[in-house]
DNA sequence: GGGTCAACCAAGCAAGCGCTAGTGTAAACG
DNA sequence: CGTTTACACTAGCGCTTGCTTGGTTGACCC
């Protein structure tokens, strides 16, 4: 048995799978396919990952970290207002799709795929993101921007949210910042 | 080679693979998983269906086209107010999961293991199920209950619906008129 | 009562799967 | 210098996969 820390090699392999794995699918996707893509052979990953499972959970895990991490940091840097706090969430979802895009379609599709053991440490991580939506849509409740039942309203922007996987082209025309303020414009009441 | 034609007995299969799709997913399913649950052997599996990706694509067609068909039924029978068409777009969407969350769910997370041609004839069902609910939310822009861009607006009702199958429970407490209700109050505006 | 036919079975093939074992090598370390 | 460490290779084991083949059964038909 070998390593498993996270040496620059290691990202540089994850990064590569993601991309894999989103065109065939993680059962599609077989371990002599991840080495090629790699410039190894099959035998050679086993270095890096303990098994093949444990690529997939490298890759999801990367995804979602870097998810929070942008959501904190625009939550950090924004005004106070309900309003601007949402916005910002919003926006930073849609920007992760221009750096970590195979990663998220990747956790949202080969979740299933997960081990319990690693599906509960990333469910963890997972939890701490939506729990940030919670926070920010629970002022914007409060403030009255929206109107609806807490439960119901939080899954309904996660839906429109992570549905843009699949169909959002952050190359496209439309920016990020344009999806965020119509979305917000959708789901929010002008009148204070 | 054998029959391919809408038995009663296909369908019934096709019930039964829908079930086990969703537990395992398309590719961990083995014929040996499917003929086990169907209560045969393997390879009689193969007078039913011609191959493994068949069983997939009749899933899928069975789902989408009770959800087509549930859909203009709705439409049919409520008034020609662009709210209660809204509504009843939502209500039906919903009362689907009720019947047919397996191939729901099934074609959410396995329509990319569908083989090109499946897709195509598929892909057409599914655009017209969305031409409904866009001709629904153009009647909903054009009366001002809704604002916005008419892509991103019924993108994200779509997500925001679709997304529903991985947590709504129809069993719950709450009904699908309740959810139905819950989003259009979301994104309508309140003033005429 | 011979013929037809859908439905099923037993047996197995060829290919591909994840993963292991054992070895080689070049750089880094003391 | 000898040892360690990281990374890679070759070869292949044991198993599962989707699917085929050839044959059997029982219900129905004129």
């Amino acid at each position: 048995m070998n390593v498993m820390n996270d040496s620059p090699r290691r990202k540089e392999l994850t990064r590569q799978a993601a991309q894999l794995f989103v065109q065939e699918g993680f059962d599609r996707t077989t371990v002599r396919m991840l080495a090629q893509e790699m410039g190894i052979k099959s035998g050679s990953l086993f270095h890096h990952f303990r098994d093949k499972q444990e690529i997939l959970a490298a890759v999801i895990e990367e995804g979602t970290q870097n998810a929070l991490m942008i959501a904190r940091d625009a939550l950090d840097n924004c005004d106070s207002n309900p309003e601007a706090r949402l916005h910002a969430m919003a926006r930073a979802h849609l920007e992760t799709l221009l750096t970590d895009r195979n990663a998220h379609v990747v956790a949202l599709y080969e979740w299933r795929r997960l081990d319990p053991e690693a599906r509960d440490h990333l469910g963890h991580l997972r939890d701490a993101y939506e729990t940030l939506w919670e926070e920010v849509l629970d002022e914007a409740l409060a403030a009255d921007l929206i109107r609806g039942d807490r439960f119901l309203v939080s899954r309904f922007v996660m839906g429109a949210l992570n549905w843009t996987v699949r169909w959002y082209d952050p190359r496209g025309e439309r920016s990020p910042e344009d999806l965020a303020r119509e979305l917000i414009a959708m789901i929010t009441h002008p009148a204070r």
